[in-house]
DNA sequence: GAATGTGAACGGCTTCACAGCC
DNA sequence: GGCTGTGAAGCCGTTCACATTC
């Protein structure tokens, strides 16, 4: 299979499906834990409990990888640990800058995880002239007039938004104009980007009005047990919530 | 899943699925943006775009909420914005404790959306004695002997978990068994919480690593294109990428 | 015997397309 | 004519259950 026709044939086997690819950070993280723990394999049920999903859908989601387990056996983890690695894109090292440096943006830069897996902050870049200049995190900051100049001397393609909403679309078209091709979205706002280019946003407040949603219905819940009427659903009614043991996916938007 | 009973009769129509809750305070930011602008009606068109996605997707939600619109004209912003907030539960007051301040605990107390819908910042706690008492976003910093008693003095039912990933669980579990019924987390760890509780989690580190695996498999598209070969599938090929003009959702995990 | 890998069934969300109403 | 509201179709992801392999 050469031709890119209809979809793409690409390098391997390909298609993994995006539910997928956003559980395999979180495989990884589990088996990096078992790694430093020198574990040398793991069965699809531990590491599922471990990564909190449940065993069914981790073997699905590695047998779209290949097949890297052995039967009767289960995982070596280290081998593991290399091919989703390898398939995240993690075994190179990822540039990354960091727009918008208030409170959020130095929370970013100072964010250990950050350097941990491949991503390595190339920049900080914030429009306040005062902050020019200034290290935070140990990196100095610098201003927006350099954007392009910052974006195109180190290489970076992925861009991390930590500004106010209002700044958020023109940062981002300069971004993207400059050659970013992901943009990490904290500020408030729906971006808009050309074809090709991923956005994901990270929304605190819109997480808290979803669990507000929730909260809500609960407290209605125990409304109506205090109404003791015909069947009684109370008790154990409590449970339910809604889930399923996964670890869902934000989104990735378009144009 | 759904534990309970069969489902929940519940208070009204009920079952709103969890994709649209999701994308409810999307809208709701769109429409309150429309409301200060003082327009008085929207299509599903105009609605849609500016909340990043489709039409059809922006009526189907909105009908499982009623038929709020009116056919050929569009919504009614104001009305919208009224039944769009109490469906999410933020015509009440939700006070909220944020545990952990450190850069991000810090951040996420001043940041500004939190307390513009329906949220107030009821409590900052941190582990360390020096923190206690300093004030931060002006709500002084209490120590984490406390937490049990903050939590009910305040009758919170929603935490925000800003630890280190060490911690998380821990504070976890002393914050359900005081009341909490709704976690933020923002530890990179799989908490545990029994039924009933509901736990979304915003994860940085996984964002960038599924960005680095979209960035990759971009990188190899680049490198295909290159082999000049018999069909030309370059040029427009570049776009594809993935998504689809939505706004997903990111996850509710259970025990 | 133990645990992986996967076809098949299932369920939920999205998209389509148009009937219904202003 | 314009736009909402919604059945129906299609798609994607999850779960089941078991054949396969060690």
């Amino acid at each position: 299979m050469a031709t890119g026709r209809t979809h793409r044939p690409a390098t391997r086997s390909r298609g993994i499906p995006e539910a997928t690819v956003a559980r395999l950070p979180l495989y990884l993280r589990a088996l990096t834990a078992l790694s430093e723990r020198s574990v040398p394999t793991v069965s699809s049920e531990e590491l599922a409990a471990a990564a909190g999903v449940n065993s069914a859908k981790l073997r699905k989601d590695f047998s779209y990888l290949g097949s890297y387990g052995t039967r009767g056996v289960g995982y070596d983890v280290e081998y593991l640990v290399y091919q989703i690695s390898r398939e995240l894109g993690l075994t190179q090292d990822w540039p990354v800058v960091i727009v918008g440096i208030g409170n959020l943006g130095a929370a970013l830069a100072n964010y250990g995880g950050f350097a941990s897996r491949g991503f390595r902050v190339a920049a900080l870049i914030d429009a306040d002239p005062a902050m020019a200049g200034k290290p935070v995190a140990g990196i100095p900051v610098q201003h927006t007039d350099d954007l392009e100049k910052i974006i195109q001397d180190n290489g970076v393609s992925i861009g991390v938004i930590a500004t106010p909403a209002g700044a958020a679309q023109q940062v981002c078209d300069r971004l993207v104009a400059a050659g970013v091709t992901s943009i990490l979205n904290f500020a408030p706002t729906v971006l808009s980007v050309p074809d090709g280019v991923d956005v994901r946003k990270v929304d605190l407040s819109i997480e808290l009005q979803i669990l507000a949603f929730h909260e809500q219905r609960k407290a209605g819940e125990e409304a109506m047990e205090a109404l003791p009427d015909g069947l009684p659903a109370a008790a154990a009614a409590k449970g339910s919530a809604d889930q399923g043991p996964d670890g869902d996916v934000p989104a990735v938007m378009p144009a």
